[in-house]
DNA sequence: AATGAATGAGATTTCATTCAT
DNA sequence: GATGAATGAAATCTCATTCAT
């Protein structure tokens, strides 16, 4: 009877998932502390491997966080911008879609705390600015570009000037996500983000409306 | 007729300025670079003294951080305080006063990164954490709780959750800060925040009220 | 009839190869980037095969060192000092023809550069000092003494401090290698080395000699 | 009766000696066991002071190998151009002057040494190459063709080949410099450089020589 | 009070060597 | 035999803090 084993070789195993598991850890840590000030062999030990594995993987720390952001960002950019394309019905709900689903699958989620990342470190970091400008706040400033001006070609919502609306709209979710890694985990400063959202939403487009009666309060998570 | 000194001799004023030199200095780099990759002798360089000299007045860098914090902003909520309780007038009104008058003394001047650094290390400080918590955000939102009460008690405003509300108002203005200080300084990345700001405050004043047609347009910067 | 293969198979080919093509690689590497600069698996990639092999070969760098100066000097040697023996002809052709040979033969071939790497090492590895002086150097200078004695014997040199002339005839040579395996790979500092051995040999016999007017300047390479 | 300090103040004292006693250590560390091995803080020890206050001086390893070379050749050679160019009597006097001093004031010296460094680590420092090229070896190499020249044109020399000439007069020295640091400090492998020198320098001037009996035999360390 | 030379713990990164597959 | 993933000691360089002057 030959031997089949019943799993891959653990070595061989284990190599697959290196890179995920350090990715894992680099997010957390440098979510949770710094970039700068998270040591590498940090990463390392929460990932279950030595210091000098890290560098089989990863060339240095900032090709490191290079990788954390594009593995975490850029796919769900690509994601939603897909779906907005293909959306019908009220822009409104679009809009009221697209918030929810960044806070559920990215604010809410580790990944929101990248933002915190790149806002603590861009200006040390000149080449890291650049790879984020280009691979995510572009993207996602034309989705929502795009999304506004159906809702105003639509007669949905009232003239606004476009790039300052996508800031006021993404500004609290994002800034909720910064305060969720940074003052949220310290005692007695936590607030619940969701409920300031759904506030929010609600507000925002209820401001936006050219006739608020048409709003009926079907917006939030 | 004895000699009365107009000013103080130079040596001597310079030493007793030292203070709020080495306060805005460090207020400066601590923003720009962020705390932990600020060294301390380029806060005493750029205050024109030795690094010696910090330590006399500073037993430690983190010392130095609660200084700035404690300099900058404690004062300015009480005086906002002030002005909110003499208050006459539309609650819209104050709330733009509040809001224009923040961004204008805090968001747009080096104040404003103060919540940058915070947001970066808090986690790595939590001693730093609680002293902004009970010095700057207690007191300020105590003061958008009550404004917003009064806004709902004179039947200008729909029914609003408070505590949610007030950082759906103030988010925006404290992203754009951070936003200032981080991505803002580099190239290409500049949005004008005043723009944005008065943008948000029309909105969600907008989505604030019973009765939108009562606003007259009359916010922004 | 039985299949007699003319060549072993590839696979077994290259199995009997292997030392040797480490050897090569190894020699290359330590010339070029120095003992202690070139990383084991560069010489396990110049060889065609993975880092656990050379181990699998040789226990240690130090000992693959070894390896390289045996495979490449002592047989030279051997070779030189038969012919010396069985010269017959003036010993100004005899040492000519030691001199051109050595460059030809080591000095202007990658087994001249053993002499920069145990130059540049020795003092770290006493133990591979001791070997290099064992297996080169003494029977190196021993078949220089005797050309020399075979010389004055024979009246053609005027008397000479055998040991002393030894260094005095090879240091050119030597230092040529040493030079075309340093500078002589940099831009711009690069001589002809064979034309400043020909003239070496040109002068240094001419001082050799009892009567200069009997050499007929038929040396040089 | 004022104070009168009898010495500088010892830390200022110490401060102005630095530089030298951490270019005296570096010299003696770099030759001993090669620039790439010697680790900083070795030469920190031993110029008894800590791996930071090393930094404090001289900015990184390469730097402070860049100063060794520059105060302990550069100025040598200017020297001996000086010295050559004031010189009267014969070229060959000359010659044996220059050698003899070379190796009096560095051969024999540790900054003898730094040509063993720089043959051991060119083609991994380019830039620090480029360096010794320009400071050291030009310069030299200049001198001493222009000594040859006048040589040849004083009618002393039979006609050779300047640049070649230049090498085949030098090489045995550097040699033995070489050999000094490496080999010679090796138990049971050295000689006896003077020796070598004097031996050199009379059989490379008496083949040099047009009339070889004008030569007395004069030279010698 | 003011200085700045000195320190040494600590950070990133490299690489000879081992060993499971 | 062959591989290459994994390790961890060691090297360079930085910087908060101290303290003699």
């Amino acid at each position: 009877m030959p031997k089949v084993p019943l799993a891959a070789p653990s070595r061989q195993r284990r190599k697959e998932a290196r890179p995920q598991e350090l990715l894992d850890a680099a997010l957390e840590l440098f979510v949770e502390k710094g970039f700068a000030a998270t040591r590498s062999d940090e990463v390392a030990v929460r990932a279950g491997v030595s210091k000098g594995t890290l560098y089989l993987y990863y060339p240095s720390k900032e090709e490191l966080l290079k990788a954390v952001i594009q593995q975490n960002l850029s796919q769900m950019i690509a994601e939603g911008s897909g779906i907005a394309d293909e959306f019908e019905g009220p822009t409104t709900d679009l809009l009221a879609f697209l918030m929810n689903t960044w806070w559920e699958r990215v604010g809410n989620t580790p990944a929101g705390g990248i933002h915190k990342i790149m806002m603590s470190e861009v200006r040390n970091f000149p080449e890291i600015a650049q790879f984020y400008q280009e691979e995510v706040i572009q993207p996602a400033n034309e989705l929502l570009v795009r999304t506004l001006k159906r809702g105003v070609e639509r007669g949905e919502f009232r003239e606004v000037p476009y790039a300052e609306v996508t800031h006021v709209l993404f500004a609290p979710l994002i800034f909720m996500a910064l305060h969720k890694h940074s003052f949220g985990a310290c005692e007695g400063m936590d607030i619940d983000p969701s409920r300031v959202i759904a506030t929010h939403i609600d507000i925002v487009l209820h401001g936006l409306l050219k006739h608020p009666a048409s709003l009926k309060g079907k917006q939030g998570s």
